[in-house]
RNA sequence: GCGCCCAUGGCUCAGCUGGAUAGAGCGCCAGACUACGAAUCUGGAUGCCGCAAGUUCGAAUCUUGCUGGGCGCACCA
């Protein structure tokens, strides 16, 4: 709908550049939107207070003259009115609005939807955890932010590809197994104190308690490094087994998981390495080689090969940033905890070093989850062991719940996540109030069922009888709804739709407390079953990319 | 010390990338079921949008400075 308003527009204002009544200007900054007072139109441009300096006139007589040039085939404008400063406000004809409804019975679970491969290749990375312990709460939010915002841009027409890169190659990895080997030590009767930072959740001994089992005092036999890194690798193996397991009962399902180890293989960091050299990214100062990282505007250089001669984190994650975008994706979105913004810069520099615009990697940052239970905060440590995992979560509150919870907030503000309240069934927990409103029009149409109605065709209505204020509401909002997930998928904000998903389901339960949809005229509630069964259908739709469930029942 | 993020009713937060009279939920007060589901609805009170300048037709939104809070500042990941 904003696309034709701004099309009607932009010929207009073509149409007196020609007349000479304004300069040529640039199209592109022609802005459409929904005034927040219904008594300003449909919709409202700001396009003459836009024009007004750079053609040096009154907007107002310029929005006059937009107005009067401008040429509406399709018929879809009932009328335009200039306003305050310079408004050109639009009204929209009523059968403009209620083809919506066709629209939306006719697409189905692609109203909304833009074509599939439309858009970009995307790679979307997230949760990434080190396997070293199960997934914790904050976790939790990333991997739903992410999964969400995956669904959104495919929804939205990109090709998106889902991935988890696990870092198991590295000193938090060695401190995994070596908490095995001491566990282990433990239970064959040493008396050993545990190392300091070693992981003390009981998952920890779990472990080794198998392990135990299957092969008891060997490790005594073996050199001490190598049990270690063989604990390293079962350990590491039995926890990615149970993040998967988490996720998927989550909902959250990755398409790729990438080792950190798979770069080393053949040399492959070494090898960009190299090249960066050649192209004098890298300097030696002798011991250690270093990124010139301030040529982009880090605030320093940063190492890539220690003192030790291993290669850093930082070296392998250029390398695997290479690797993705060697493999065809036009934009790289990587979903990180906020703890972590102090890296961007570097790894922006080193995006570009190897030859891509900054623009090719979006990195969103979400924000550290403050756990309550009824309103006291939870203390969380990983490494004491003492923390809420996202399976207790998932457990205690429940998958719906829990998603909806962490999408009630921009991704980059805090949030407070109260078990107590995430797991009552109550008003105070907004993704029931939603979820209700689906049920509510499923069991409006069993009842119509039952009195031997059927959600008639849209052309067997007459949409005119859908006239009070609450009808044309929520018509108009469901006439928003792809335009809001544009709108949220060009800024990777998934909270817009929660937020859209709340108010629909406010006007819709407002609608129902104020009229009766079946009732004894048979025409008007048709009319009204069509209307409430695109509700419940943009619900559903909106739902579904969330991941929440949308039940027919409660 | 340097850098990033945040600051909006009592509380938790939106505010569609600069628009018209700043909005929700919770909490508080008063009401609505012999009704298609009351997990719902209707009405009411509450705001120097942290402070101060600047940019312009127009600022909660952009710029700068200050105040207060969070987080970073490794040859950890």
């Amino acid at each position: 709908m904003k696309k034709k308003l701004i099309s009607l527009i932009a010929r207009s204002v073509g149409a007196c550049a020609g007349k000479g009544l304004l300069p040529d200007v640039d199209l592109s900054r022609i802005e459409v939107e929904v005034p927040a007072n219904p008594e300003h139109g449909d919709y409202a441009s700001n396009i003459a207070m836009v024009l007004a300096s750079q053609a040096r006139q009154n907007p107002r007589k310029i929005a006059q003259a937009i107005q009067e040039n401008l040429d509406d085939p399709e018929g879809i404008v009932e009328k335009t009115q200039i306003a305050g400063p310079g408004f050109l406000n639009f009204m929209l004809k009523d059968d403009v609005w209620r083809s919506v409804l066709k629209d939306i019975l006719d697409q189905k679970d692609r109203y909304g939807c833009l074509p599939a491969g439309s858009g970009k290749k995307v790679q979307v990375e997230f949760v990434s955890a080190n396997p070293t312990g199960p997934l914790h709460i904050g976790h939790a939010r990333g991997a739903v932010v992410g999964d969400v915002l995956c669904n959104l841009l495919a929804a939205t027409g990109q090709q998106v590809s889902r991935e988890y890169y696990i870092n198991d190659a590295g000193n938090q990895m060695n401190n995994l197994g070596r908490s095995v080997l001491y566990r282990l030590r433990e239970l064959a009767g040493e008396a050993v104190e545990f190392p300091e930072n070693g992981y003390r959740g009981d998952y920890i001994r779990e472990i080794a308690g198998d392990i135990f089992k299957k092969e008891g005092s060997r490790f005594r036999d073996e050199n001490e490094e190598e049990t270690i890194q063989r604990f390293n690798e079962a350990a590491g193996a039995v926890i990615l087994d149970g993040i998967r397991k988490d996720l998927r009962d989550f909902g959250v399902t990755f398409d790729c998981y990438f080792s950190e180890r798979e770069l080393y293989r053949e040399n492959g960091v070494g090898r960009l390495l190299d090249e960066l050299q050649k192209q004098g990214f890298i300097y030696s100062d002798g011991e250690t080689l270093w990124f010139k990282t301030t040529d982009y505007g880090d605030d320093k250089d940063r190492v890539v090969i220690r003192k030790n001669g291993e290669p850093t984190y930082f070296a392998a994650d250029i390398a695997y940033h290479a690797n993705k975008f060697s493999r065809g994706f036009d934009l790289l979105i990587d979903i990180w905890g906020a703890d972590h913004h102090g890296y961007i810069p570097r790894l922006e520099a080193a995006i570009q070093a190897i030859g891509r615009p900054r623009e090719d990697l979006k990195i969103i940052l979400v924000q550290l989850v403050n756990l309550l239970r009824a309103g006291e905060p939870v203390a969380m440590s990983t490494r004491s062991g003492e923390f809420v995992t996202m399976r207790e979560v998932l457990d205690e509150v429940g998958r719906d719940a829990a998603r909806y919870n962490f999408l009630m907030r921009r991704s980059d503000s805090h949030l407070d996540f109260d078990l107590e309240v995430a797991k009552k069934q109550s008003n105070e927990n907004p993704v029931y109030y939603v979820q209700y409103a689906h049920a509510r029009i499923c069991s409006i149409l069993r009842t119509a069922q039952e009195r031997g109605m059927t959600l008639p065709d849209f052309p067997a209505i007459r949409p005119s009888l859908l006239a009070e204020a609450e009808e044309r509401t929520l018509i108009k909002m469901m006439a928003r709804y792809p335009e809001m997930l544009e709108g949220a998928a060009k800024t990777l904000e998934v909270h817009r739709i929660t937020f859209y998903l709340n108010e629909l389901a406010a006007v819709f339960h407002g609608y129902y407390n104020k009229y009766k949809v079946v009732t004894q005229d048979a025409a008007l509630s048709n009319a009204r079953l069509v209307l409430v069964a695109a509700v419940r259908e943009v619900l559903k739709n909106a739902l579904g990319i969330l991941g929440v469930g949308a039940p027919e029942k409660m």
